[in-house]
DNA sequence: TTGACTCAAGTACAAATGTAATTAAACTCT
DNA sequence: AGAGTTTAATTACATTTGTACTTGAGTCAA
C-alpha cells in the first residue's frame, strides 16, 4: 500500500471538489464552494499545498500558477475513510452503519427502488457463483 | 442542539467501547482493547477525560476511581458523524455511501436478506403514509 | 512505619489541523 | 514608468490530537 496519511475533515473537502473539476487552480477551486461556505482563498490555498504533501493530488505549473489535477481515486479514498469509521465507530461492522444510512436518513423513493435493485443484483451474482 | 465538539477518531473509538460497557473505569475501558491495538492506559484516561470535557460522558467518584457513563446516545453520534462525513465526501449525497458499502464491501448473505427486508419495510411505511 | 508497589490524576509535548495574515510578483491605468 | 490593484506564494499561529511521562496518593509486606 501506498500508505498516505489519512486526509482530515478539510482536506476531504477540498479532494471533492478537485474531483469534481478534474484540474484546477486554487482559484478555481475557491470559487467552486458557494459564498455561504466561508472559507478564504489562502485556506483553500493551504489545503491543495497539504493534499499535494500527502501524496493525493499532481501539481504541474502553468506559467506562475500551479494547476492541480487528482492523484488517487475518489473510490480509493472513500474505501480508506468509510473503513476506518466503520472500525472506530461500529467495530468493523458494517450493517449497522446502512441500517443507520436507510432508517435515520432520509432516502428518496427513487433511491430506495435504486438500493433494492443492487442488492438484487448482488445476490443474483452471489446465486451463479455457486 | 446541544452543539458538542465533534469526535476526533481516537475518541470514537473509546466512546463505542464505553457504550458497549455501559458504565465503566480507565482500567475496565483499557482492558477492553486487545493487547494488539497497542494503546496506553494513560492515552486512554485522556481520552476519557477529553471525553468528559466536550460533554460526551458523565463521571462519578467511586472512592478515588471515576465511573465513566455515556452522555450522549450512538445513535446521536452516529448520526452527527455520518452527516458529516456524507457532506464532506458525498457533497451531502447519501445514495453513493449506501451503493459503496453495498458493492465494495464484503457484505454476508444474511445481511443482504436483512437489508432487503428493511427496505422493504420502508417501502411499506411510505406507501401507507399516502 | 517504611520501603516497595500499584494505580489514578495531572502535566507534557510534538505533530496535525483549521484558518488566515503577510509578502511578493504581475497587471493595469494614466 | 510609477501608483494602485490583483492574485499567488509564503509564513504564521492558536487549537486539537495522539500519545505518554511524571507525580502523588493509597496499600501491603516486613
Amino acid at each position: 500500500m501506498a500508505e498516505r496519511p489519512a486526509l482530515s475533515k478539510g482536506e476531504m473537502e477540498i479532494a471533492r471538489a478537485l474531483w469534481e473539476l478534474k484540474h484546477a487552480t486554487v482559484r478555481d477551486v475557491f470559487q467552486s464552494f458557494p459564498e455561504s461556505r466561508g472559507i478564504d482563498f489562502t485556506t483553500v490555498q493551504t489545503y491543495l499545498r497539504r493534499l499535494e504533501k500527502k501524496g493525493y493530488v499532481n501539481v504541474k505549473l502553468d506559467g506562475r500558477t500551479r494547476v492541480y489535477t487528482p492523484r488517487v481515486k475518489p473510490r480509493t479514498v472513500i474505501r480508506e475513510t468509510v473503513d476506518d469509521l466503520v472500525d472506530r465507530l461500529f467495530a468493523g461492522e458494517t450493517f449497522p452503519l446502512m441500517q443507520h444510512l436507510i432508517e435515520d436518513r432520509q432516502v428518496s423513493r427513487a433511491d430506495l427502488d435504486a438500493l433494492k435493485g443492487l442488492l438484487d443484483q448482488l445476490t443474483e451474482e452471489r446465486d451463479a457463483a455457486d
